[in-house]
DNA sequence: TATTGCTTTTCACATAGTGCAATCTTAGAG
DNA sequence: CTCTAAGATTGCACTATGTGAAAAGCAATA
């Protein structure tokens, strides 16, 4: 993810655009370049141009080249015929699915989430917290008319009330990631609210953008005290402390009940 | 296209072990070899040993040690820190969602999955073709129970109706991936279903196990003709053919729209 | 048709990934 | 508690294999 320049501390640059981290001995270049691309697909437009990517993976475009018609061939990746331009593959999303049937929370959530959904009556969303961003990886539509169903999300962890709850109560480099991928500007304003946020038992954030509703989180903690999911469910539109009290209420009680069920992880 | 003998057309053997199909000159043995073990770690347990990789990967064990190391790195894969086994890491799930919100078909259907889950009073998905596997990408809970809500779903792509639609729609090439990932018994009955299933306006399998329900499945079709993906519908627990037709109806109309919606792709 | 941007291929070189074999670690049996 | 075995790591020598520079396709635009 870091081109050459603006090296984070700590690395070091043994070859012509090689970096070697720590725990990064008895690895395969291949593999973290392969890596890089994907990671650098994930971002930005749908589909990008060799050149431009070779640009900022600070690879050669051969290289690149190589790289991608190797992921192509495995369906990570896709190359679009017309413009030839390169995007992640289809191959990303059975992987996935393959990845969260078989997270335990996800199977302890299960029960609860359409009788939460039904009980509060908004769309409640399962987050996990991966590597600075909050991943939605599970949802159950409410029945308010979802002209904002905004689905598959993936955000700056600090941006959305479970992605704080996630970051502030993860572990030290969590923390540090998720503070990485916000700005400058608003990393001095957030990064002082740490210990509040990992102590209050739930989490509130009104929709940035214009009709983006309102998002209560409230911790999933698994038999070690670990945080390792966020239960969030939209706020109606005006909303009172005590409806959000009672709205936090409903997703604790679902979140230790699974908490239980998951034993230690 | 007919095959010459049981050898598939146009491979050859170079080096021990190594096979090169046509389309695989200039392309990166470490790459190739890495998303082979992103495929291993999909199938079976969630954690899995590096000998058995090794071994069912046909590679060395301290290549898989490399590979998975460099995997790890960036959470594409995770290590039990107890059993030090391997499994799928949290990234491929937030590389997933980045590729998912980025899908035109999806964000064509959002709009109406809602309403129909409503109109419906079912839960209704969405589903793609990936390498002979079906793979529901969205869903909107109905209102039943959800005692069986198996969410994350992959499956070999003729075991449900959302599946028969996209295979026997499909290229020559997904038609017989489906095929493979079927046991050679069933291969034979359901081989000879294809021309039904593609011709037929919607398609329904009952459930396979105890309370798993029916499933209603018709296509979307984009611009050019191509089914893109399935919309599918859980089924009320004794139906008749007339709701059924109604059902299918209504999943056709909401799938033109999002059709239309997408044009050309 | 020439020009410009991009993608793809070729080629010679040495980097960097490979397998073997030795070492370390963990778990279970005696 | 030690001993043993199965599995996970690491070192090392070798060359297969991935690399960059440069040249060749390929499409658009003018």
């Amino acid at each position: 993810m870091a081109p050459v320049s603006g090296v984070p501390v700590g690395w070091a640059v043994t070859k012509v655009g090689r970096v070697s981290e720590p725990d990064a001995r008895g690895t395969l270049g291949t593999v973290r370049n392969a890596v890089l691309l994907l990671e650098l697909l994930s971002e930005g437009p749908a589909f990008q141009q060799l050149t431009d990517l070779a640009e900022r993976s600070g690879l050669s475009v051969p290289t690149v080249h190589r790289l991608l018609r190797s992921l192509v061939l495995s369906d990570l990746v896709e190359q679009d015929p017309t413009s030839s331009r390169y995007g992640l593959g289809p191959e990303v999303a059975r992987l996935a699915q393959r990845y969260l049937a078989r997270q335990p929370i996800l199977g302890a959530l299960a029960p609860y989430l359409v009788p939460l959904r039904d009980s509060i009556g908004q769309t409640v969303h399962v987050a996990v917290l991966v590597r600075g961003s909050v991943v939605y990886v599970d949802r159950v539509d409410g029945a308010d008319g979802g002209l904002y169903r905004d689905t598959h999300r993936v955000h700056a962890a600090l941006e959305t009330a479970a992605g704080r709850i996630l970051a502030s109560r993860g572990t030290e480099d969590g923390w540090r990631r998720a503070l990485e991928s916000v700005d400058a500007e608003q990393r001095s304003r957030l990064g002082t609210e740490r210990d509040g946020w990992s102590a209050a038992p739930y989490l509130v954030t009104e929709g940035g953008s214009a009709q983006e509703p309102s998002e209560v989180a409230v911790p999933i903690v698994d038999g070690h005290g670990h945080t390792v999911a966020a239960l969030a469910a939209t706020a109606p539109p005006v909303t009172s402390e005590e409806q959000l009290d009672r709205i936090a209420a409903q997703l604790s009680r679902a979140a230790h009940a699974a908490g239980r069920a998951l034993g230690h992880g």
